[in-house]
DNA sequence: CAAACCTTGACACAGGCGTGGTAAGGTTTG
DNA sequence: CAAACCTTACCACGCCTGTGTCAAGGTTTG
């Protein structure tokens, strides 16, 4: 058979089963399933966690935050609303002239894009 | 005197003073201060808490995330290593080549930029 | 100088997150 | 068929977020 089982896979990965379950119900790592339900673990979601682990570990970010990023990069409307709002800053009203443009220039292009997607909301 | 105090503030904006405190400590909204510490809300600011407002309420994110967001933004190695695991999904490994180039075409110009900048880091 | 502001700091509390444990029940396999 | 797995569904617990309230003290201004 391919793959590991839950207990398995948690052996290689340090993680406990329990949070492999959470993480599946979280959407970040949802394995395959066999016919009566159980999670098979195959290369992909193995390396999947181990570098998740570490992406925990070294930036200090939360598993809620990749939830979050994963919004933001599938909803294009979204993105569009935050990054505007962050790029409002109203300190330092000063001429950023020459740092901030592309920023900008990446925004109007978000919009653009948006426009041609047509504004289903 | 330009702006307004804390309370104004928080009339005009629906916001209570608490959490125009709280906005001001996460880093949000951060007003000007006076030489004795008082809030001074401008124009800015005022536009700025309505918008975030309606950000919150329409979009279903939390403040926190408008911080996480905000991270994203200045910590390009921190959206490069997100922005890597989440490509990593392993399953439906298909050539996704049509859809997030324009993602990775912004990536790429991040990691220009802080080649450029020379990364202090 | 006193009233009406402002400040920070603390306590409180609901709800969510990350995590462990356990119980009740299905599946696989020797 | 029984042991050893797996499943979901709960209860629990500590910590963080968002929010209110209150206290102790500085500032502004009539």
């Amino acid at each position: 058979m391919e793959g590991l089982t839950i207990n398995q896979a948690a052996e290689t990965t340090a993680w406990s089963p329990r949070m492999l379950r959470y993480l599946d119900s979280s959407g970040l790592v949802a394995p395959q399933r066999t016919a009566a339900g159980y999670r098979i673990y195959g290369p992909g979601e193995l390396q999947r966690l181990r570098t998740l682990r570490e992406l925990l570990d070294t930036r200090a970010i939360e598993i809620s935050d990749l939830g979050f990023a994963r919004r933001l990069r599938e909803e294009p409307e979204l993105r569009v609303a935050i990054e505007g709002w962050l790029d409002a800053e109203p300190t330092a009203p000063e001429g950023v002239s020459e740092g901030s443009d592309w920023l900008r220039f990446e925004q109007d292009k978000h919009e653009r894009l948006l426009a041609l997607a047509g504004g289903n909301r």
